[in-house]
Order: structure tokens, then C-alpha cells, then sequence
RNA sequence: GGGAGUUUAGCUCAGCUGGUUCAGAGCAUCUGCCUUACAAGCAGAGGGUCGGCGGUUCGAACCCGUCAACUCCCACCA
């Protein structure tokens, strides 16, 4: 078998996707085993792959992998969102394209639009996350808006408005002018942003010369005041309470009310009052039965309320209405004034605050359980810092403001008759007989259903048990089974969203939690620290990185930097790091293959000739069941980027450099024992099954190229095993002996200038002699040694080394550069003197030995035993030199 | 304005219960190697006042206080 000089992905990853789907291993039925379960946070399906879906379907998708490796029936399901207002947002634009306007179209016509993009975009990312290697169960591909789904949502609504938990009112909403829609409170960023603050004075009515002088951010509004309210206790106002003012240009007489409200110390202390625009304006203006005048359209222009600038932008009319007071001479002052400004999540456009009918979850009714879960760890979230934000946003929850006003989504169920009343229903026909039920004489066409749709959220808070049909058929076999999940993997920005409120809705309809375990990710960010975004332009194309680096590098790449629960900042050269890891196993693979080639031969060794032979074997068994403890825990404890590095380190360090240097065979020998080349086989499927949850399709291939498999024994299917512990744990110190040992020679022959595998003379002063018994034959092997000798003397004319309280001398046949030795010993030397300065100031101090536990105690006293040793050592070598 | 988090090598971060696996890892840097698995590699090396100050303790990267810088979340001061 010839193998290529690198890895090759493209045609692995291509070739093992296939396959895995064609054995369905990622299909999954109930059966005996107990289930491990993640549904997907769905992603939009206006959505394409980037940086964050990588990092969280990636580590999915190591969890999931490692589930069905441990014995668990592993069910990951996919899915995507409708995401009403991104996607109507996405249709609209490639309406325009078309030269077609929402406004020229039917509802029906619109939908039979967003269905026909919905087909041909909407399964992109899911494709690309096949060639990520995510192993998704596809018979379950749910959408929010199918069928069963889109059923359940009206029929939740319904439920819920029967209980009385959801209502329709006037309040102050977040409006979206470019989507034209409401938002809830969580739709809303607050930017920082650099205003001005322009101070104006207000005639007072009845007064010739008096004036009152506001200050605001939004001098266009001023056309929409009806008062200016001031702090009752402003001793400046006094005097005008019950007065009017004249709002500038238009002359309209307004109230000056008094109110605790203001704060007298901003600003001037007069507050313009304008209760359209303003949510704390608008209470004010309830509490004093002011009159509310809208003067925007829903489009952020002007409207005929307003007198002036009709028709105008909200910011053009700002412009344009300054130079207009200041020729009016209201204009006194203008300040710059840093404030935040609320920006729609989904467009990015400035929100208005406005007055508009809408429908509401009260959320009170519904939250409790949902609280008091996570808060007595029923849902344990990663990392646990998220709970107190969780706690404290649920005990201070506003109502949900969840109509929408768009198409695309699941509309709500409500319909109106000719006189305004309302019949909500899970379907039309029930409400028709509803209403004629009240209206004997009404036909059905008297009635019309609300126009608008439901937050996107107001479907994906039922995805843990809606994508097994827990709602549309509960107490199916698969929801019974499935549910509760395990484990939620989504970052941190949803929380509020998506995570509470699934909650509430799996305590609301599943009477328990839906998941076990959140567990939170970091946000992707670039090297630079900035939040990878398309409009930055800093979110690398994720399937060209695959397909330069391969599936396998580029999830190395990514959980590599990615602590748990932190941001990561991630670069490019991590999966140059991961392609080369790639490489190293690949190479490992060959150098395996090419002693399996050169005919390995059978020995029967004695007893003790086996441990000296097999130390490397002995050593790796004790080394694995080490790792995988520590792999155990840092699992548990969803430490997975602490995992890959473990596991990089055993493979690449332990495995490779070690390892595989240990029982290669001695230079010019070509044979290898058949029992080191078996064993070493099975400790590289061992680690290839150890990491094949992080990289799924280098491991799959070489479990296959390490020997013949029969139908079915793939990889991604076997089960991982637990460590063998040796009878013997002084073989991980005589590994790590050995360890130091090589590399201190090797050191000292480079200090020395002498070529690696120049042949030397190896001396050694010991205390564990017995240890060389064992790692002798390897010292020598890797040091280029021709023999080595226990010795109590010093050897003159050597290089000396030492490697904790190994001493060594070597003789060569080079010439030596002594002046070189002895710089080095002085130093070290120097060194140490100063060490046991420290540890004999230490032990001289009484309070310290008799306080510190005795261990402590005897550990100082040893490490003075050994200074003072080495020390002598180095003099006998300084005066052997 | 309230709350949370972060600060350790040039960069990104570990360091879990205060003390020999406490000052670590990876990347980057430097030196020497085209050694027959691998130059996408091998063998080595250097590099730090653990953000500042103060305290507790025999002993502090770790506990307490304080200051500073950065990040995030929440909040209606026009």
C-alpha cells in the first residue's frame, strides 16, 4: 500500500460523509440505551455558515459523537427558522430586484414569493453544515413553519389568549420604520452614540417677552408636544404653573404641568412632554390626560400632524427645522451630548418609540417555573456566571410584545367583526361559529383576521419538543424518549431570546425542563478583538477555509482557541495548526505501515528481558489510562478546548516523539518485533477513536488504512475504552526519567557543538540504578550512546550534564571546548547557591516550621539536601574539567 | 446609574482546595539539523515584578481591601 506524501481531505471527508450516511449512523430510533439528545439552535434560513455556527455546531457535534461512542443512543436533530422579519426582509429586496413592490402584491401572492426563495435558499446551511462532518440526524430536519409546527404555534397562541395570558393593548412599542414592524425590547441594541442637545425657548402664552427653555435631543418632535412639565419643587417655575407655552413655529398652546418626574438638575429643568414619541412621555401624558399627537408615518417621515416638513425623514426634518427656530429665535443653545440611541437588531435602523395596538404575552403568568429551575440548578447552565443575568432578567420580566407586522411567519389567529371584537381560535371556522354564535344574523365574511404575524421566537421557544411532534401528538414514543434534551449548545446573545423562554414553554406544555445542561459558547471574534460581522467584512468564507485546510483542521482551528465560555479570538493560522496536525498523524501512519511492510518477527522473551524490551509498551498503557482521566473531567466539566490540547499533546508529543522514537528500530536494523508493532496498532486506534469526535474524517481513515475492517467496524460507530491501568506506577516516573535524561544529553552535546548522533561514552551517577535496567537501552538508542556506565566518580575530560539528580558525563572522541563547560557550570552553579539561600532562610524560620503541615516541612529539608548535593557534583565536575 | 467578568511570556490562554508536577502550554522568536514517517518537520534554547498599591498568613498568581484599564449585560434622565 503506498501512501501520500500528505493528507488528502477533500476526497476523505467526501468519501466517509457518504458513508456514514449510507450506514445511517446518525439516524436514530428509540430503543434500550439511554438517549443523549441536542436539537440544534435552528439557524435562519436566510442564513449561510459562518465563524459562530462553526464553533457551535462543531462542538455539538463532538458532544454528540462522543455519546454514541460511549453507548448512547445520540440524536442530534436539525432544523432551520423561518426568521419573519430577515427573510421578508430578504424577499422584499429580491422583489425590488425584480422590479416588484410589496405593496402591489396580494398576501397571497407575497407568500407563494417567500415559499419559492424559502425552497431554493433555505437548505444552504444546512448542506454546509454536512460538510463540516456534523452528524445530524437528516430524517428529522424540522422548520418552523411546517405543517404540524405551524399548527401547533396557532395552537399555542389560542391556549395561551384562553388562559388569559396573552392580550391585545395600546402601548409604547419599539417600531422598526424600514421593516415597518413592532419589536420586542430584546430586537433593540443601544448604541453609543454622539448627539446634540438643543436648547429652546417656548414663548409663554399671555406673557410678551417670557419664555420657558427646554432642552432635547429631537427637536422634530416638538411639533407632537402637548406640555412641559417641570419638577414641582423648581423654585424657577414656580410663577408659570398653570400657564401655557406656544410650541414654536406652529404656536399650538400647551399646559405647563408639574411633575416629581423631572429632575430639575438636567438640562434646564423644564422638560418638553411629547407623549407619541416618548415611552416616559406617554405615561406622563396618561397621568395628566394629555392628548397624543403622532406626527410620524410608519415609515419615519413626517405626518400631517405635523404642520411643517410634511412628508419629510425624521433626520431631514431635524436639519431642516434648526435654522427655522433659530430665524424664529427659539434656538438658545446647542450642546453636544453623548447618549444611546436604540438600533433594531434586524435592520439597524434607529427604533422609534410609538403608540400601537399590539398583542402581548404577560409574562409574569408564566415565568415562575422557569426561574426557580435554574436557579436550584434543575437546568445547569456552562459557565454558571450566566445565571445571576438569567435570574435577574427573569424576576424583573416585561410582558412580550410578539405581533409582527409582516407576512411571512405564522399569522396570528385572531379575527375582528364590524364592530371591533375579537374571537381568537385555533382555526377560522371556530371563530366564525363563535361569532355567530353571538350574532345570530352575522355571516361568515363579516369577520377578517388580524393582518399580522408572530414573533419568530413565538415558534422557536416549542423546538425542544415541537421537532418530536410533543405538542401537534404528545405522548409519542419519540417525545417520551427524547425529551427532556440533554444538552443546549448556543452563545450567550440568546439567552433572553430563545433559552428562557424555551423554558417557560417546557414547563408550560411538557410540565418539565427541556434541556439539562446549557451550555453557553464564547462570540467569535478576530484577532483584533472585533465581532466578526458580514458588514466588516472580517468573517472568513468557512467552506473555502474547509476546503484549503480540510473539515478536520479548520474544527481543530476553532476549538483550539476557544476556552470555555470565554470570546475567542480566532486566526487563520489555527488551522494551519490543524492541518498540520493532520499531517503529523498521517506521517505517524506511514512510518507504521512501513515496519508492518518489512516483515515484523515473532520473539519469545523471558521475563525480565520483556520489561526492557516492552518499557516503551508498559509506559503508554500507563500514559493512556492517565489521559483518559483527565479527558473524563475535563468533559464533565465541558472543558473541551483543554480536551483537544490534552489529546494533542498525547498524540503528538507522548505518541509521536516518544513513543514511536522508543520502539523504532535501532539505525540499520529493519526488523520489528511483531508484539511492539501489534501493540503500537492498537494504541493508534485507541487515540484515533480518543480524538474522532474532534476530527472526524482523518480518524475514520486511518482506522480504516491501520488494518482490514469488516462491514460495519467503522469508527464512528466504536466505542470508546476505559484505561488500562498498570500493575507497576513507577513506570510513568521511569518514563518521565527517561525524558529528562535524553533531553539533557542532548542538550549538552548541542552546548557542546557535537552532531546529534555523534557516538558517545555515557557515564552516570545515580541513585536509582536499577531504574537503568529498564531505560537504558532507549537512552542509548536516542543519544547515540555505545554504552553507559553507572560510576560514582566524576570522569575527567567529559561534558557534564545533569537531569534532576542525574549526573552524566560524556566522553567523545571530539576534542573538547572546556572554556564553554565551565561557563555553563558556574552558572548553574550560581544558581543554586542562591536556591538554597532561600529554601536555608526558609527552614531557619521558626514560625514556618512550626506552623507549615509537616509534608511541607520535610519537602524544604529535602530540596536543601538536594541543592547541596548538586552543588558538590558541580564542583567535582568543575574540577574534573 | 446598577451588575458581572477580565488583567499571568511578544500574542492567545491554562493555572480547579494558598505550599514541588508553581510560575506553565500553544503560537511566535532564536540556535542547529534537507537524520530513510513527517522542513506543514526534527533536536534544543531564551523569554515573566502574575495590572498598581495595601492587608491577612510562617507562606499569596491564588484569600481580603483599594485603585486603574478593558469587555459584556441590564437601566426611560429629556
Amino acid at each position: 500500500m503506498t501512501l501520500t506524501k500528505t493528507f488528502e481531505h477533500q476526497a476523505a471527508e467526501a468519501k466517509w460523509y457518504q458513508h456514514w450516511l449510507d450506514q445511517k449512523y446518525f439516524a436514530s430510533t428509540p430503543d434500550h440505551r439511554d438517549p443523549y439528545t441536542i436539537v440544534i439552535p435552528p439557524p435562519n434560513v436566510t442564513g449561510i455558515l459562518h465563524m459562530g455556527h462553526c464553533l457551535n455546531n462543531t462542538i455539538q457535534d463532538i458532544l454528540i459523537r462522543r455519546a454514541r461512542m460511549l453507548g448512547k443512543n445520540a440524536c442530534w436533530v436539525p432544523g432551520t427558522d423561518h426568521a419573519s422579519i430577515a427573510t421578508e426582509a430578504k424577499v422584499v429586496q429580491m422583489l425590488r430586484e425584480r422590479g416588484i413592490t410589496k405593496s402591489s402584491l396580494s398576501r397571497e401572492d407575497f407568500l407563494q414569493y417567500a415559499w419559492e426563495w424559502k425552497e431554493k435558499y433555505g437548505g444552504i446551511i444546512l448542506q454546509q453544515l454536512k460538510k463540516m462532518g456534523c452528524s445530524l440526524d437528516w430524517d428529522r430536519t424540522t422548520f418552523t413553519m411546517d405543517d404540524h409546527y405551524y399548527a401547533s404555534v396557532i395552537s399555542v397562541f389560542n391556549d395561551l389568549y384562553k388562559k388569559g395570558f396573552i392580550y391585545r393593548g395600546k402601548r409604547m412599542i419599539n417600531w422598526d420604520v424600514k421593516a415597518k414592524t413592532a419589536l420586542s425590547d430584546e430586537d433593540v441594541i443601544f448604541k453609543d452614540t454622539q448627539s446634540k442637545l438643543y436648547h429652546l425657548r417656548y414663548p409663554i402664552n399671555g406673557m410678551p417677552g417670557e419664555y420657558i427653555t427646554i432642552a432635547t435631543v429631537r427637536p422634530e418632535t416638538i411639533l407632537g408636544d402637548t406640555a412641559i412639565a417641570v419638577n414641582p419643587s423648581d423654585e424657577r417655575y414656580t410663577h408659570l404653573h398653570g400657564k401655557y407655552a406656544l410650541v414654536p413655529l406652529i404656536n399650538r398652546r400647551i399646559p405647563i404641568i408639574a411633575d416629581e418626574y423631572v429632575t430639575m438638575d438636567f438640562g434646564t429643568g423644564a422638560l418638553k412632554v411629547t407623549p407619541a414619541h416618548d415611552m416616559n412621555d406617554y405615561q406622563l401624558g396618561q397621568k395628566h390626560g394629555l392628548e397624543v399627537i403622532d406626527v410620524l408615518n410608519d415609515d419615519g417621515t413626517l405626518s400631517e400632524a405635523a404642520q411643517l416638513f410634511i412628508g419629510a425623514d425624521r433626520f431631514e426634518a431635524r436639519k431642516l427645522i434648526i435654522p427655522e427656530l433659530e430665524k424664529a429665535g427659539n434656538l438658545v443653545k446647542i450642546e453636544d451630548y453623548p447618549n444611546q440611541v436604540g438600533y433594531s437588531e434586524r435592520t439597524d435602523v434607529v427604533v422609534e418609540p410609538r403608540l400601537s395596538l399590539q398583542w402581548w404575552v404577560d409574562m409574569k403568568k408564566i415565568s415562575g417555573p422557569a426561574l426557580s429551575a435554574v436557579v436550584e440548578d434543575e437546568v445547569k447552565f456552562y459557565p454558571p456566571k450566566f445565571k445571576n443575568l438569567y435570574r435577574h432578567w427573569m424576576e424583573n420580566i416585561k410582558d412580550w410584545c410578539i405581533s409582527r407586522q409582516l407576512w411571512w411567519g405564522h399569522r396570528i389567529p385572531a379575527w375582528y367583526d364590524a364592530n371591533g371584537n375579537v374571537y381568537v381560535a385555533e382555526s377560522e371556522g371556530v371563530a366564525v361559529k363563535e361569532y355567530l354564535a353571538k350574532n345570530p344574523n352575522g355571516k361568515p365574511e363579516d369577520l377578517y383576521q388580524d393582518e399580522d404575524c408572530l414573533d419568530t421566537w413565538f415558534s422557536s421557544w416549542l423546538w425542544p419538543f415541537e421537532v418530536f411532534r410533543g405538542y401537534s401528538n404528545p405522548g409519542n414514543a419519540d417525545v417520551k424518549y427524547y425529551y427532556p434534551t440533554q444538552t443546549l449548545v448556543t452563545a450567550p446573545e440568546i439567552i433572553f431570546f430563545w433559552v428562557a423562554r424555551m423554558i417557560m414553554a417546557g414547563f408550560e406544555y411538557k410540565q418539565e425542563k427541556p434541556f439539562e445542561q446549557v451550555y453557553f459558547t464564547g462570540i467569535v471574534r478576530d484577532k483584533l478583538g472585533r465581532k466578526m460581522s458580514k458588514s466588516l467584512g472580517n468573517s472568513p468564507d468557512l467552506l473555502e477555509l474547509i476546503d484549503r485546510y480540510g473539515a478536520d483542521a479548520v474544527r481543530f482551528g476553532i476549538m483550539i482557541s476557544s476556552p470555555a465560555g470565554n470570546d475567542l479570538l480566532w486566526d487563520e493560522s489555527s488551522n494551519e495548526q490543524g492541518r498540520n496536525f493532520s499531517n503529523k498523524i498521517w506521517n505517524a501512519l506511514k512510518l507504521v505501515k512501513m515496519w508492518e511492510e518489512r516483515k515484523p518477527i515473532s520473539v519469545n522473551l523471558a521475563k525480565e528481558e520483556a520489561d526492557r524490551a516492552y518499557f516503551a509498551i508498559h509506559w503508554f498503557d500507563a500514559r493512556l489510562a492517565q489521559v483518559k482521566a483527565e479527558l473524563e473531567v475535563a468533559y464533565k466539566q465541558f472543558r473541551l478546548s483543554e480536551a483537544l490540547k490534552t489529546l494533542y499533546t498525547l498524540i503528538w508529543d507522548d505518541f509521536c516523539s516518544w513513543y514511536l522514537e522508543w520502539v523504532k528500530p535501532a539505525y540499520g536494523t529493519e526488523d520489528i518485533d511483531a508484539h511492539i508493532l501489534e501493540k503500537t496498532k492498537t494504541y493508534f486506534e485507541e487515540l484515533m477513536i480518543m480524538l474522532h469526535p474532534f476530527m472526524p474524517f482523518i480518524t475514520e481513515e486511518i482506522y480504516h488504512a491501520l488494518r482490514e475492517r469488516k462491514a460495519g467496524d467503522d469508527i464512528c460507530i466504536a466505542q470508546l475504552q476505559p484505561g488500562i491501568t498498570t500493575g507497576d506506577p513507577s513506570i510513568l516516573q521511569y518514563g518521565a526519567l527517561l525524558q529528562e535524561c535524553i533531553t539533557a544529553v542532548r542538550d549538552a552535546k548541542n552546548k557542546a557543538q557535537l552532531k546529534p548522533r555523534e557516538e558517545i561514552g555515557l557515564y552516570v551517577q545515580t541513585e536509582v540504578s536499577a531504574a537503568y535496567q529498564l531505560i537504558g537501552d532507549i537512552l542509548a538508542k536516542q543519544v547515540s550512546a555505545i554504552s553507559i556506565t553507572v560510576t560514582t566518580d566524576a570522569i575527567p575530560q567529559s561534558i557534564p550534564a545533569m537531569a534532576g539528580k542525574e549526573k552524566f558525563f560524556i566522553t567523545t572522541a571530539t576534542p573538547l571546548n572546556t572554556g564553554l563547560q565551565k561557563d555553563e557550570l558556574v552558572k548553574e552553579l550560581d544558581y543554586l547557591r542562591g536556591f538554597l539561600e532561600s529554601v536555608e532562610k526558609k527552614l531557619s524560620n521558626e514560625r514556618f516550621v512550626q506552623n507549615a503541615k509537616p509534608e511541607v516541612v520535610d519537602v524544604e529539608r529535602k530540596k536543601k539536601a538536594d541543592a547541596e548535593k548538586k552543588i558538590t557534583m558541580l564542583q567535582e565536575a568543575l574540577a574534573a574539567l
